[in-house]
Order: structure tokens, then sequence, then C-alpha cells
DNA sequence: TTATGCCTGGAAGGCGTTTTCCAGGTATAA
DNA sequence: TTATACCTGGAAAACGCCTTCCAGGCATAA
């Protein structure tokens, strides 16, 4: 429609040279405040809205985010990205997307690739990494280099990345917990894949309340699964099979939950009579299940807003005066200040029991396992 | 780490000038064979990697593929989004997530906000747009004037802009078909939202299906839902309470079909002797459910593909010769040719049933409904 | 009064491509 | 042989912004 209206249109209405207009576009010093004030003006008049591309090739800050998201297959993810995206869309930032495939989920190499990428295309000049996994290495790197990256979740081991989280281990903790509270003794674990930090974190919070309530957690009731229902469903159905099975199953996830669900159906085990579930995540359709499970919700949408915030704050934040070029080259990162101190660098978000209808006392207990 | 190499580097390589490299990196006449030859081969020695930034400021190409989808948390968008970066991932291009909020989907004239984004910041120089429901108007218009778009699935009513989908209306029919085969008589239907064209198609595959088989479709039996569980479950529960109970349901998603689960349950009725139970998506939860919900398979994950395959074959196709700019201000698109015509421009994919547990012989077929 | 320094803002070069315009070379036709 | 056309590829001007360098104006200090 109308013509693209660029900076020096404003330079011309305001009566300034191209430089000025582009200093107060940066919050650069050195130009009167009533003449800031003007060109503000007169910006928000004609609604002009700097290019993106032209700045970022010249150097400038580049308004792109690279979004690096586990295959998006996991439930959790819309939610998160609802939360970023409802952020985003406020700001005059936009999402780039980048997703690691199967493939590259396996091989690990490959996930260097994707982070290549984004590097070798210069588009983005942040990046918020969900769930980054076995990627987190690299991400760290990048991150000690000046590139500004906030992650969701998971990591091998605590880095110093910017991070947003549920709190792992109290939400392993209140699900053990209510389940002590009900009057389970033999409470098995169904542990998500350790290679997460967060599978250790949970489990870490399942032995704490047991341990609280002086019961000494046995191994045997400890399996690790891999977050999907077909998984869950076989881990709850090496448990079922046990000789002195448990009367209630916390899964590491909703998805692992609903697996033993099914491997419960298979064993002829009624759903809370005779077995107790609980589940972690509270995706939606867990209040859809039958029966409807209990869960520890992580504020998904929540995370993702935070994280987007937290990131966002990073890119705003006072760049170090002189030639402290902000995006650009790799090269010029090493200059930036690590962060401003003031803002939380790790933020961790409380996650609540959600309690429904797939717990109840352990009505099952001195029944023997049938043979 | 290695300094970005430009055209420039290329151009001194192989001993010619910047516009010879550019002429060959985008495909115009006019450059001998073997110099084209041989700067390629430069070029892929060298990893070059054109900047996108820059070629679409100079009014090239962008390589920026806008992807519209609505609020994430529908079930079926991620599977097609990794068919979408699958395919990506292997092209130069990248994309651009835009996604509708809540609040925009509900107030029309918001999501008229999205595309003017898109438009105003000019990064996307062309669109994927999934279910884009009340928007498709703005992008018919768009289309018009030579953008490139496709979409997947869902819109008012036909236009011309390339499109795929899973054949909606087979699908209802198929569906329809197998509970007739059981020897169900009074199928009821939850349709989805009557504003989308889907609900259409499948409720017209239903009505066929009854029709062959010599029954009137009884407008009791049809209710309109939401696609979303708890709508199921309410329209399930009408259903259910009728005087003359169907004795099957054919719900137009599996979410709601979900639902209608937990209504059948609240009814005391059994899943599949009481009621027969079919959902249309086959989503990845559908093999979990229990009873494991029968569905119509909806091929996202290849729609993904085959979208982003056509998008890309409109950007690859030859464009005109003499001065048909590409992206760039809108007014050029005019200029396009409508699209190669040897393209298929509307696909249409297979939408299969998928035969689990909740659909059986209609037992209860004689059994009075319980006042 | 002159010298010194700070504040404000202008001019111009550059970021990596694309594109237009044009020149030299070769092949074909007259 | 000369003229015409075509083919190939170079030079330079954009694209819209950022940044370095610099100049003029004014205030302060000597």
């Amino acid at each position: 429609m109308a013509e693209k209206i660029t900076i020096r249109d404003i330079a011309r209405f305001a009566g300034v040279s191209k430089a000025t207009v582009s200093r107060v576009l940066n919050q650069k010093p050195d130009v009167d405040p009533d003449t800031r004030e003007r060109i503000l003006r007169i910006m928000e008049e004609q609604a002009f809205l700097p290019s993106i591309t032209a700045s970022s090739l010249a150097g400038g800050r580049s308004r792109l985010i690279g979004v690096l998201i586990p295959s998006l297959t996991w439930p959790l993810i819309p939610e998160i990205m609802r939360g970023v995206s409802e952020m985003v869309i406020q700001t005059p930032y936009e999402l780039l997307l980048y997703s690691i495939t199967h493939e590259q989920d396996r091989n690990e190499k490959d996930q260097g690739d994707v982070i290549n990428r984004i590097l070798a295309t210069q588009l983005a000049a942040s990046l918020l990494a969900v769930f980054p996994g076995q990627s987190a290495r690299y991400l760290t790197r990048l991150h000690e280099q000046g590139f500004p990256i906030v992650m969701i979740d998971d990591q091998v081991k605590p880095t110093s990345i910017p991070w947003v989280s549920a709190d792992n281990r109290r939400g392993g903790y209140a699900a053990t917990r209510y389940l002590l509270q009900l009057g389970h003794r033999r409470i098995a674990h169904i542990q998500g894949p350790l290679k997460y930090l967060v599978s250790h974190e949970r489990y870490q919070g399942y032995c704490e309340a047991l341990s609280e309530a002086g019961i000494t957690p046995d191994p045997t009731l400890v399996i690790e699964g891999d977050f999907m229902p077909s998984g869950g469903r076989a881990c709850a159905g090496k448990l079922l099979a046990l000789e002195d099975r448990p009367t209630a199953i916390f899964a590491a996830s909703d998805q692992m939950a609903y697996g033993a669900l099914e491997a419960a159906e298979e064993y002829g085990l009624r759903v809370p009579e005779d077995l107790s579930l609980i589940g972690f995540d509270d995706i939606p359709l867990s209040a859809h299940t039958r029966p409807a499970l209990t869960s520890v919700r992580q504020p998904f949408y929540e995370m993702g807003q935070r994280a987007i915030a937290l990131l966002l704050s990073l890119l705003e934040s006072p760049r170090p005066p002189g030639n402290g070029r902000y995006p650009g080259s790799l090269q010029t990162y090493a200059f930036l200040p690590p962060v401003k101190q003031s803002e939380p660098i790790r933020l961790q978000l409380a996650a609540d029991l959600v309690v429904r209808a797939s717990c109840s006392t352990p009505q099952a207990l001195s029944v023997p396992a049938p043979e």
C-alpha cells in the first residue's frame, strides 16, 4: 500500500539528518531531549517501523529471536510457545523457528548443525532454547562468547546460561508427599530419561518425600522411562508384574502416566481403586482422561512468557559505551559485559499439584498380587 | 569463527565481478556455462551462504517464509510443523513464526493486524497459512496481488489460493460407512464449528454415507461442537440424553471424542459395548485412550511437507523475464504470472480410517434407553 | 579576550546483494 | 570487409540503516 517510509523521511519531517534519527532510534546519547522528543513524536505519527533487514545488515541490533525447540511433538511445547508469542507480539521482535528433527535428536552431532546454521545465517542475534538437551553444551560456549541466550528447563548440568524452569524437585516432592498422605507406602516412580536434568530433580523430590516419611527408596520401584506413552506403558507393565506390586505410581510425565493407565487396564487394575497414579506436566488432555489425571502442573505458558521477557531484558539492557556493537559478527560479543546483574538470571516457577481423580487411599494394600 | 565470506570473496576467487556471482546465484541467464560451473564449485568449496538480510534489502528474494498458525494449542499443529520444518531445513529458507493469539482469534479485526505486521516488516515474502479461518479473506486479497501463499485446510469458502488438505468428505464418509457396516442405524454426528469449511465437508460425508444406506439424516442427531474436549462432552451429553439415544457417535475431532468418552462414562455407558465412538484427526494420543479411539487419520505430517514443497515450488518457479522483481514492495507482485500451471494447486490427501477399539456392533440396539 | 572543552548534529562510508546500464568480444549476415 | 546482433561480464548505483569522523556553537576557564 503506502510506500515504505524510511529513516530519511523521518529526518526530513523533523528537519534533521538521518544520523540523528538513527541515534534516537538506538537510544544513543548526544541528542537534545527536545529534538529526541520531536523525532519520537513524528515516528509515532508516521507509524514508522525501522527495517529489520537494513538495520541488521548495517550491524545494528537484530530484532530476530531464534527459537530452538525439540521435535514439536511434545505436548508441552505449544503452551510454552503460546506464552512466547503472545509476549513477542507486543514488541518489535520476530520469531525465527528452528526445530530439531528426529534425525538430529538421535544424532548428537547434528544438533550442532542447527546451531551452526543459526550462526551462519546471521539472522538471529539471540536465542531462546527450549529443552535444549544435548545441545546445551554448544549453547554454553556461545553464551560465554556473549551471545544472548535464555534456556527453558533441562540441561545436562547447570550452566551459567540464564534459565527458566519449574521447580521440579518440589514438584516431585509434592506428588510423592500427596501419595504418602493418602496412605501409600509402596510408591513407584517412572523416571524421565536420565540424560535430562529434570528427571533427576523430580526423582530427587520423590526420594526426599519418601525419606521424610521414613521410607528408604526401593530401587526396584524406580525405572527409567522415555516421557512417552509407550514407554510409560512398558515401565508400568514391569512394575505391575512385580511380586510385591506398588500401590501407586508417580510418573515423571503425563504421557507416561497415560501409558501406565493402559498397563493398569491390561492387568485388570482399576485406577484409582487398585492403583493410584500421578503424572507430571499437567498437559491439557490430562483433565480429560478417565479417570482424570492428578498431576504436577508446570506453568508452561508462564514459563514461555518469563523466558522471553528475560531474553528481551538482556537485549535491551544498556550496552557498553564506546564501540560495543551489539549483534553482528561473533567476535564482538566478547566485549559485552556478562549481564545486567540486577536481573534474576535463574527463574524457578512453582510446580503445583493438581488433584484430580486418579489417586485414592490404597484399598488394595493387603490384597496379594495375583500370580 | 571464520570471517563471513561474501559474494565479493567468491568473485575474487573466481576472477569475476560480484555481478556475475550474483547472476549465478539467482540463476539469471547471460553467464557462460563454464564460468557458472566454476563459480558454483567455488561457492561449494567455501561453503558460501548468501546473506539473507543483504539480499532482501537489495530487493532480491527473501528466504524467509512466514508461517501463520492459529493458537498453537491445537494438537494438530505440531505434526504439521514437523513436516514443515523437516522440509525447510533442507533448503536455504527459514521460518518466521506468526501465531494468532487467543485475543485475536476472538476479535476478527485483529487477525488483519497480524497480516499487516507481516507485510509491514517486509521480512517474509511468502506465507504458509495453517487453518487460517477468518483471516482467509485477507489472504485472498494478498494472493490476488501476487503474494505467494499456500494454505493448509480450512477456509471459509474455496478460494484460488494454493491449498493442501485432507479429503474431509471422504473421511467423514468412511467413518460413517464403517459404523453402518457394523450395523449401526442411529449414528450421531458432533460437528466442528460451522465457520470452518472442513466441518461442512465432514458432515457432508456423513450424510452421503447415510443416504447411501437409505437412511435420512436425523437433524436431532447432529450438533455443532467446538473441536474441544469440553464441547464434545457437552454435545455427547445432549445426545445421550435423547429419548431415542444413538448407538454410535461420529465426532468431527478426536478431542471432542475424548469429551464424548467422558460423557459416556457419566451415563454409565461402556464404549464400545453400549456406544460406538469414532473421532477425526487421529492425533497421537488417540492410540492411548481407553478404549483406543477409532479415528479418521489426517496425514498432518505429510500435509506440512506437501504444503511447504508447494510453496517452495511457487517461489522457485521461473520468474517473468525482464524486470519482474520478486519480493519487495507489494505493488510489484501484480506483475507476476499467477503460477506455473503444471504444479497442482489444490492437493487433497487421503484421510483413512484407523480402526481401533472404540467401535463395535450395536449390541444395545434393542435395549430401550433407561429413563 | 583567547583558548579549551562539551554538546549537538551533519556528511559520508559501509554492510552484502541485486540490478541497471554499458562495453568489449565474437559470431553471423550482408 | 563492414555492419549488426548476441553473448558475457564489469562498474556503479541502489536498498535502509548504523557509525565514525568532524565541524560548528556555546559555555567555561584562564
